[in-house]
DNA sequence: AAGTGGTCTAGACCACCGA
DNA sequence: CGGTGGTCTAGACCACTTA
């Protein structure tokens, strides 16, 4: 067997290649969407490498969303094209609550409610269910000038989360209490955002006219297989922007650090 | 050497048992943030593993972001704990425009004029440029009541979108225009998300009152390395929402499909 | 039972970096 | 130059799926 490189045009490593190759084939359309590649020890004497290699060059495909392999029936094709191109990424969820570091949460009250539609939707339930609603509203730490109104929602076992944003020193962060009360980890999170005419309640919390224009930020947290809460915050007008960047996924992973 | 079972709690690979050990190890603060990691041929003996799976173990530490891998340096600790936890993924911007299928993009007119801020801090460049402004709005295929009202800044070289635009069949596609005049890939997407009070213009357009709420989407797609456009979108209330999922970089990826 | 992908080993050579 | 991580091979056994 020859050494891998000794040839004329590459200096990229075999199994990116392969990974080439493989992808144009695909493009191609010699392997149609649905159906499977041929099994690995085809592929490696067809491309002429090791199985490691021809593993590692599948493995790029994979992580474009191109195939998809499962052990005992084979390496199916997804996609005649990479997907997932823009990829956005948060540590852990610091973002999402940007600016926690500088505000406080404010608990205004709590109650006891059957949830109805739309809120029933939001939280993946039946309509008649019990959750525990939280009112609540974030300032900044030194002001009492509201930034934000915040209604969150539990289920009855994380009653306890009332208290501690009630006893709390205001920078409890709600990822955190529901993880923690829950004794489940959130993993997945779900944003919606979208404008609304300021309901009364936010309003008046706000120190803003009713129906005035604001930014209604929901977010649905959610464990293995269910919504373990959701919180809808209500912004008004210029203080708050949401900003998402989203990276191609073949570019240098972060130049900022 | 034993098989690599043959313990007694652990059913998980060997590869994935380093990984955690080396993440605990790491997070126990036995190997310092920004020091190096021991040598993989050390660190292979004292897991006793081969090279090969030590180095399946690393690669998860480095796609967590906890370490990096530098040729000739060695691996170096980056941070104690796994970030970018949660991860949103968009298959090539099909979602920022879902609804390009359903709708049409419609001109209206287009002008010339020399950015101010905050437009030219929004395309990073200095105030006076030139840049063409593009003024179009969004409706459903079959009706003509406007969804969105958008707003498109090129570049002079992009010149020519306003003609595909004015003349084309309504199902053009900024993202495309934009790679496809400009001659240059775009890399990176930022999306910015705010609540805005109607603006006259928009209100006009979108038959709304002008100060009534709505949410204004601004785009900016940037290439290697300058702002190539952007776009700004104002939708009226209720017509829109904006939705991002974040998944747990370890969960299974997309159950959902 | 046969065939698939999943894991693991032992050993080799290479490209790159810093002293 | 010596040591690092990067790549590659040949061969082995296992877990899973399908029939």
């Amino acid at each position: 067997m020859p050494p891998p490189s000794s040839r004329l045009v590459s200096s990229a490593p075999r199994y990116q290649q392969v990974a080439e190759e493989l992808q144009n084939a695909i493009a191609r359309g010699d392997h149609p969407v649905g159906g499977l590649l041929p099994p690995e020890p085809q592929l490696c004497s067809q491309f002429g490498v090791s199985r490691h290699t021809l593993r590692d060059a599948v493995r790029i495909l994979c992580d474009m969303g191109m195939l998809h392999r499962q052990q005992g029936v084979g390496t199916r094709i997804k996609r005649a094209q990479p997907q997932q191109r823009f990829v956005a990424t948060l540590d852990s969820l610091g973002d999402l609550m940007q600016y926690t570091q500088e505000t406080r949460l404010n608990f205004l009250g709590s109650r006891w409610l059957e949830v109805k539609p739309p809120l029933s939707e939001w939280l993946g339930c039946a309509p008649g269910e019990r959750w525990l609603e939280l009112d609540t509203y974030r300032a900044p730490l030194e002001e009492d000038t509201p930034l934000a109104h915040m209604k969150v929602y539990v289920r009855p076992e994380c009653e306890g989360i009332a208290k501690d944003i009630r006893d709390g020193d205001g920078r409890a962060w709600i990822y955190g209490l529901i993880e923690q009360h829950g004794g489940e980890p959130i993993l997945q999170v779900r944003q919606t955002v979208s404008a609304v005419a300021m309901p009364k309640e936010s309003a008046r919390v706000l120190h803003v006219k009713g129906g005035s224009p604001g930014l209604q930020v929901r977010r649905q947290y959610a464990g293995a297989d269910r919504v373990l809460s959701i919180s809808v915050n209500v912004y008004p007008l210029n203080l708050f922007e949401f900003m998402t960047t989203w990276r191609l996924r073949e570019a240098s992973p972060d130049p900022l650090g």
